[in-house]
DNA sequence: TACAACAGTAGAGTATAGTCTATAGTTGAT
DNA sequence: ATCAACTATAGACTATACTCTACTGTTGTA
C-alpha cells in the first residue's frame, strides 16, 4: 500500500509517518521495476509497527528506545543474547515506571484527602 | 533558604528551578524589608513542591499539569470542587496510564517469546 | 578594600517530536 | 489532454522543557 492508505489504516499522518521513516522506524519499499516514480510501499508489518510507536510513545519511550525495540523484533542487526538484552532492559524500566505510577496515584489521593479535610 | 540551598537540597539546578518558577509552579519570597538585593527566600513547602515535580514528570505529566495539581493542592484559586475536579481527572489519567504499561510489558514479554523461538 | 562566590534578569541555544510549506513530478478518471 | 489527487524531497516552523551565556549587582571573608 502507498502513504495514503498506510495513514489512514493506523490514523498516524503522513508526515508524521514520513518522520518515523526518516528517523529510522519503519521502512517502505521502492519498487525497481517502476522506473516513472519513486512511490514507497508498506506492508502489514509497517501497520503493526506503526500501532507499537504509538503505544510505546503513550507509556513515554523515546524514538530511540523504540527504534531499539523495533530493531531488537524485527531486525537482523541483533544477535539473539542482545534482542533479549534490551527487551529486558525496557521491561525494568517499564517495572519502574509502573512503581512511579502507583507512587504517583498514592500522593494525589493524599492530596485530595487533604482538601476533603481542609489540609491545604 | 536561597536558590543555591535550594538547588542542593533537591538536586534540581538552579537553572531549572528559576524555569519552575517562571512557569509558575513555585514561588519564592523577596523581604521588602531588605533594600540591597532582590534575592528570593524559599521555604520547605517549595521542597516538597520540586520533589513533587520530579516524580510527576517523571510519570509524563507534562509542566502544564504539574502546575495545575500542585494550584488544586496549594492554592486558593480553586474551589474545594474544583481542586477535587482536577485531582480526580489525574488519578483517572494514572488509571490509564497504567493500563499501557501492562499492555506494553506484554508486547515485549510477546516480542522476547518471539526472539526466544526464532520467529522474528 | 579586593575578590570569589553568589544573586538576579534577559535572552539565546539545544533536544525531542512533530507539523507545515514549497516545489516538483506522477497517476488516474473524465 | 486536463486536472484533481496523490507522491517525493528539502527545509522551515512550532511546542515543550530545559540549559546555557552574558551581563550586572551583592555578600562575606581575608
Amino acid at each position: 500500500m502507498l502513504i495514503n492508505e498506510l495513514s489512514k489504516k493506523t490514523g498516524i499522518s503522513i508526515h508524521t509517518i514520513r518522520f518515523y521513516e526518516k528517523s529510522g522506524l519503519i521502512e517502505g519499499k521502492q519498487d525497481p521495476s517502476v522506473k516513472s516514480n519513486k512511490y514507497f510501499h508498506y506492508d502489514e508489518v509497517t501497520i503493526e509497527k506503526l500501532e507499537f510507536i504509538s503505544d510505546a510513545k503513550s507509556v513515554g519511550f523515546t524514538i530511540k528506545e523504540i527504534g531499539q525495540i523495533i530493531d531488537a523484533w524485527y531486525n537482523r542487526k541483533y544477535t539473539k543474547q542482545q534482542k533479549l538484552e534490551i527487551l529486558d532492559e525496557k521491561l525494568i524500566s517499564l517495572e519502574q515506571k509502573m512503581k512511579e505510577v502507583k507512587e504517583m496515584k498514592k500522593q494525589i489521593l493524599q492530596f485530595k484527602d487533604d482538601v476533603v479535610n481542609d489540609r491545604c
